[in-house]
RNA sequence: GGCGCCGUAGCCAAGUGGCUAAGGCAUCGGAUUGCAAAUCCGACAUCGUGGGUUCGACUCCCACCGGCGCCUCCA
């Protein structure tokens, strides 16, 4: 009966390994030379969201990380096929429909939207699939069916369990033996064999959504998804698997244990995963367990209450998972709040400022988050877009617009014949690439990202650039210095696209508040001094931006302006500040300055005009 | 209790058995600027503690201290 079951694994031929990439495998416990199942095609397989509920900070970890690896591995020559699981269908799920009076799918349909929404915010755009469980039930069945066949499974009063000890391997994942490992004690413990045996299949009890199987109404267990999907996107072996390290026992250990069994072959070659992130040195990772339990009101989270609140008049799925207007209004309060207030934090930091907070460090290690964390490494971010200022400035060439190549190369000719600034790139360019390829370690290729920085300004500071320097042979120079950072910066995902402004258009309206109230003081002032000809100047200077002043009895209010308003009227400020610094007047010009400094709007004197910068 | 991980400057964070222990933030000098800002130059660590292996360890081993994860849902 059993007896053809418990074969061996038969051993699979990999490529030849790759001449310098090695990737961590939780699995060897080791870095190994990169070897592919098919030369040249490589096929990843991420463990996506569960989605009971809104996504928190902790489920980008992944993504991220697993964005930059295929834009890495597509940099390599291979062909990248990546899969995002959704696992939309789970007691979690049911639990949450039930609490909520709507249907599971709607449940999920809410929080895929804001796992989406999020993804695309950080610059995750790399996915090829994402398959969801509810949509995979025939494959699911079969692959069950299978293991039942070959003796590795059994029914149970409608339950289907897999017997863990029919496999020699079971716990090679997470090196834990048998009678190492508790199971689950819970109302089901009567129905299986052994305790660590897992649920294939769980039959529905009356009232919950469930599908037809050979064994009664049901859905699946947790893991069968994933090698079910992975088997139908990716093939019965494939390259690499990810997934949070908290997955790795059961979760992995049991897809480990599915799938091979059943194809009497190597699951996945590479297990590849990621750190947790975690609020405090001591506080245990982010929608954990301990987290959970200090939460004192366990039945709202966060973001219910403002969801709830919205939620009266629109029926399905509202505004709220892709960062409606009302989170950001909110976003001071998020700040103390956990899981739940991504979107708002998105909102309001960008995504592209917690993209580069997750890359500094390596994936696999424990990162502590805070927003004030995001909030320091965006300081030096900055550097990057001033950086592609100047660049604008020199060239009116747009950073974001640069031609890069796609493909790895050793530009060792480049190198080797170009100015000692061109030479230093390339340099930087092979440790950003050496990095990378010592399992993808994002941290130390970000470090080269500010070295190549600082040889562009050197170069730019060295050749008089904004001085009259720029030649065409320099700018072209330049260009290439800047080619180069474009070139490793796609591989990490970064600087694609001008950063949104933190805050959005919220945050604009609060600054052109201050700088209207500014103008209108400054104003008064000359008109108090008898000034006419500077007060007249800014009010025609506000009129063309739009603007309209009207002196009242109790104050100067105004009306009017567009989205251009903001931009126009620092522009006019700046103008006013020229003109006092011709008339070296350099009390009014600095006053100015310090008074915008005030209000959050930085002047920065280049060559011959202003810049300003929030 | 079992299986793992982490502890590098004020903060964040790479890294290596032996060259000057990346980079970012902050700080302090200098150049530059009318003054600033930005930019550039320079300064700023002996790698949790105690042993051991070694010609030589921060890097390997052991112990201890501190922190974390998994062992039940979890990215």
């Amino acid at each position: 009966m059993s007896a053809p079951a418990l074969v061996t694994r038969r051993e699979i031929e990999l490529s030849e390994p790759h001449p310098s990439l090695a990737i961590y495998s939780t699995l060897s416990k080791r870095k190994e030379p990169f070897r592919t199942v098919e030369p040249g095609k490589v096929g990843i397989y991420l463990c996506g969201p569960t989605v009971y509920d809104k996504a928190h900070i902790g489920h980008m970890v992944g993504p991220v990380i697993f964005d930059c690896i295929k834009r890495y591995l597509k940099y390599c020559g291979y062909q990248v096929t990546w899969v995002v699981n959704i696992t939309d269908v789970d007691d979690k799920l049911i639990h949450k429909a039930g609490e909520r009076g709507i249907s599971m799918l709607q449940v999920a349909e809410e929080n895929i939207a804001d796992y989406m929404g999020n993804l695309a915010a950080l610059g995750v755009d790399q996915v090829d699939h994402f398959p969801r469980a509810t949509e995979c039930m025939g494959d699911i069945v079969a692959i069950i069916e299978s293991l039942i066949d070959r003796g590795y499974a059994y029914a149970s009063e409608g339950d289907v369990y897999f017997d863990v000890t029919k496999d020699p391997q079971y716990g090679k994942l997470s090196n834990r033996t048998l009678d190492a490992i508790q199971g689950d004690g819970g109302g089901t413990a009567e129905r299986k064999r052994s305790a660590a045996d897992f649920a294939l299949w769980k039959s529905a009890k009356p009232g919950e959504p469930s599908w037809d199987s050979p064994w009664g109404k049901g859905r699946p267990g947790w893991h069968i998804e994933c090698s079910a999907m992975s088997k139908k996107l990716l093939g019965e072996t494939f390259d690499i698997h990810g997934g949070g390290l908290d997955l790795v026992f059961p979760h992995h250990e049991n897809e480990i244990a599915q799938s091979e069994c059943c194809h009497g072959k190597p699951f996945a070659i590479y297990w590849a995963h990621n750190g947790l992130l975690r609020r405090d040195a001591s506080a245990g990772k982010i929608g954990g367990r301990a987290e959970r339990e200090r939460s004192p009101s366990p039945p709202h989270k966060a973001g219910d209450g403002i969801a709830s609140a919205h939620k009266a008049g629109d029926g399905i799925a509202g505004p709220d998972g892709i960062a409606g207007p009302d989170e950001q209004v909110s976003g001071k309060m998020s700040r103390s709040k956990g899981a739940g207030g991504l979107a708002a934090l998105i909102a309001h930091q960008g995504g592209q400022r917690i993209r580069f907070f997750l890359l500094r460090t390596h994936y696999r290690s424990t990162v502590l988050f805070s927003e004030e964390a995001i909030e320091e490494a965006a300081v030096g971010l900055e550097t990057f877009y001033r950086l592609f200022k100047r660049y604008h400035r020199i060239t009116r060439g747009d950073f974001y617009h640069l031609s890069a190549p796609a493909h790895r190369s050793e530009d060792t000719a480049a190198a080797a014949s170009g100015h000692a600034a061109l030479a230093a790139a390339a340099v930087c360019k092979q440790k950003f690439l050496a990095a990378m390829d010592d399992d993808f370690n994002t941290g130390a290729a970000i470090g080269e990202l500010f070295e190549l920085a600082k040889i562009a300004n050197r170069f730019c500071d060295e050749h008089n650039l904004e001085g009259g320097g720029a030649d065409n042979a320099t700018m072209g120079d330049l260009t290439m210095l800047m080619a180069t950072i474009k070139e490793l910066s796609n591989i990490l995902g970064l600087f694609l696209k001008p950063p949104a402004l933190p805050g959005g258009h919220v945050a604009n309206e609060a600054l052109l508040g201050k700088v209207m109230q500014l103008v209108i003081d400054l104003r008064a002032e000359a008109r108090k001094a008898k000034n006419f000809a500077t007060a007249d100047a800014i009010r025609d200077g506000l009129a063309s931006a739009g603007v309209k002043l009207e002196d009242r009895a109790g104050g100067t209010e105004w009306s009017g302006g567009d989205a251009a308003t903001l931009e126009r009227v620092v522009q006019l400020l700046i103008n006013l500040r020229q003109t006092a610094r011709q008339n070296k007047d350099y009390a009014a010009s600095d006053a100015i300055r310090h008074r915008l400094g005030e209000i959050g709007v930085k002047l920065e004197d280049r060559g011959g005009e202003t810049e300003w910068v929030r």
